[in-house]
DNA sequence: CGGGGAGCAAGA
DNA sequence: CTTGCTCCCCGC
């Protein structure tokens, strides 16, 4: 008989099982845990252990490579997760299929002469960034690049931030590679995984695209990788283990010497810093954009007649707002209360059309109160306009107008989104009023106003990153205006200076980075603990146990500890430390030497807080 | 994650 | 001493 570590596939364990099987390492097996059936991987044989072992129930076709293996490995290590959770990630290889590498015939793409330095530059520097703006034609560069690489019997892989942007890329995708063309996302519906993973298998796939998951699938013959829109925080997982998809294409470009191209018309202050960057200027088709900028607030005359001339001459309009809902709050005029969630710290929503208070972090919902619960005055007053109540007055004084809303409120479904989407682009609607989904790439093909509303919000959200947030959204917002003919953005900010200045989005780089020295990334590596738990006293006592333990560490620092932004959610009461050092490595000895069995890590934050 | 046992409070 | 319930630990 045979011993063996099996790590359980998405959980933290590790279990000993025996066979009398001569297994590989990597190999996909089926174990018992308390008469239930369990994926595992087979870690390493080891000697036989002083109890009673279950035995393997079966030894699957499936396996994790080499490759897979170490750069789980890596995940593990640098994501602190276990290796279980880590393997989660990938889909294994199978045994029954060959991969063979075939040449694939694909369409010529053209390029103009700075479309193909741009090309040029990325193939000379293998790691790189494209700094292109919007309409700047930065997926024909990926294309032509792709193109190259599948016609040298290679294969590509195409990241992008969200499921809902994959229709769109794969129409265009498969107008050049056909059906080599492979979509990939967690949502897939099981015969849709079936069929995309028999393309993989079989070595059919050349080209796939998705979202991070699109990162780990079994691919025997890798050899570039496209990160678009590589700004977007939507590359951060937000469970376990908390990968940056892009920060791993990097990695995996360098361990396996693959070709990485990141892209962006408002690249990420980091990957701005630390790869050789192409500056891709200009639109090609497009008019002129002018700027206003309007310090009232809610719908000014200002933006009122803007509204009215463009709807006149029957051009489209966006409006951007970060607020969903009615309004944000509701509080008392008489005793100053804001009504709140009674599980989590936060103020509840107003939404009429559900005739509700929802809470947007548990989405506990109760009625409307009249009075208010805490002095029982009729006192009660909305504050914080959201995209439902604006899209309701817009209707108001634009009657004859279709005005839709785009928000995780109106657009609950993929199917609902490219309804939208499809019935903007043909112009049925001609404004729409919406939230950060807004600036996600979505093609407007006629858009002559841009209204960037509320977005003073974005900016002081106490976050290193708001500035950077902000302007990146500002600057895509107003790029999705202005594709066809001239067009106005209207900002309206009491920040000016800011959001004119930062207009020139490389100018904000550089200036940021000023900014960051010896504080941020790129300058410092962050992480940040959570320490999350239902027992309030259990959850601080855990944070102030690590911190004991973190202080006696050289070249950490501690940046600040205590209860979060969001003090409790759903319930649960959330603490946190946020540690820099100039030293990954460091930082990484010090919490793996001070972390306790509730402290949840967060390497390179997108958020802190 | 999920079942089961420890440990504690309330009831009879 | 039973019953019920929560919490926490373990799983091979």
């Amino acid at each position: 008989m045979y011993y063996y570590e099996v790590a359980i596939i998405g959980r933290p364990l590790v279990l000993i099982y025996t066979s009398s099987n001569d297994i590989q390492n990597g190999s996909i097996v089926d174990v018992p845990i308390k008469s239930r059936i369990y994926r595992g991987v087979v870690i390493r044989k080891i000697a036989k252990p002083s109890f009673e072992c279950e035995e393997i129930a079966v030894i699957t076709d499936f396996y994790f490579s080499s490759d897979q293996w170490q750069l789980a490995k890596f995940i593990s290590s640098y994501y602190v997760a276990s290796i279980g959770e880590a393997l989660a990630l990938f889909v294994p290889f199978s045994k029954e299929n060959k991969q063979t590498p075939t040449i694939q015939k694909v369409e010529p793409i053209k390029l103009s002469t700075a479309q193909l330095e741009a090309l040029n530059f990325a193939k000379a520097k293998k790691h790189s960034l494209l700094f292109g703006d919007t309409g700047s034609g930065k997926t024909q560069i990926y294309m032509a690049w792709m193109k190259e690489i599948v016609e040298s019997g290679k294969q590509a892989i195409f990241l992008m931030p969200e499921i809902s942007l994959t229709p769109q890329m794969q129409k265009r995708l498969e107008a050049v590679f056909g059906s080599a063309v492979v979509i990939w996302h967690s949502k897939l519906s099981k015969k849709r995984k079936e069929q995309a993973l028999a393309k993989i298998y079989s070595g059919e796939a050349k080209v796939v695209a998705g979202p991070r998951s699109a990162l780990f699938l079994p691919l025997k013959h890798l050899g570039l990788i496209i990160v678009d829109e590589e700004h977007d925080d939507s590359y951060k997982s937000q469970s376990r283990p908390r990968i940056h998809a892009r920060d791993v294409a990097l990695y995996m470009g360098k361990k396996f010497d693959i070709p990485v191209l990141l892209g962006s018309a408002t690249p990420s202050v980091t990957s701005y810093y630390k790869l050789p960057t192409f500056r891709l200027k200009g639109t090609f088709h497009g008019g002129k954009k002018r700027f206003v900028f309007d310090e009232g607030s809610g719908l000014t005359p200002a933006i009122v007649s803007a509204l009215t001339y463009t709807l006149d001459r029957k051009k489209q309009v966006l409006i951007f707002l970060p607020t969903r809902a009615n309004f944000k709050y509701l509080v008392c005029q008489s005793c100053g209360e804001i009504i709140k969630c009674p599980y989590c710290a936060v103020g509840m929503s107003v939404h009429f059309d559900k005739h509700a208070l929802v809470c947007h972090y548990c989405n506990y919902k109760e009625y409307i109160p009249k009075y208010c619960p805490a002095c029982q005055q009729e006192s009660l007053s909305t504050q914080r306009v959201g995209t439902a109540q604006l899209q309701q007055e817009l209707q108001t004084l634009f009657p004859l107008s279709v005005i839709e809303r785009f928000d995780k409120d109106s657009v609950s479904t993929q199917r609902k989104l490219e309804k939208l989407i499809n019935s903007f682009s043909k112009k049925e609607i001609n404004v729409l009023v919406g939230t950060q989904m807004l600036s996600k790439g979505h093609d407007y093909p006629d858009v002559a106003l841009s209204v960037i509303m509320d977005i003073d919000y974005v900016l002081a959200m106490a976050d290193y990153r708001a500035g950077e947030r902000a302007a990146a959204l500002c600057v895509q917002i107003a790029g999705r205006a202005g594709r066809k003919e001239d067009a106005m953005v209207i900002v309206q900010t009491h920040n000016r200076a800011f959001f004119e200045r930062y207009l020139d989005y490389e100018r904000f780089l550089k200036e940021e980075l000023e900014n960051r020295k010896d504080l941020y990334p790129p300058f410092v590596k962050l992480a940040q603990l959570n320490f999350v738990h239902k027992n309030r006293a259990k959850a601080m006592s855990a944070m102030e146990e690590v911190y004991g333990r973190l202080l006696q560490f050289e070249d950490i620092e501690i940046v600040g500890f205590g209860p979060n932004a969001v003090e409790k959610i759903a319930n649960k009461y959330r603490f946190h430390i946020l540690l820099r050092s100039k030293s990954a490595k460091k930082l990484l000895e010090a919490i793996y030497a001070s972390k306790n069995e509730l402290c949840e890590v967060d390497m390179d934050p997108v958020q802190v807080g």
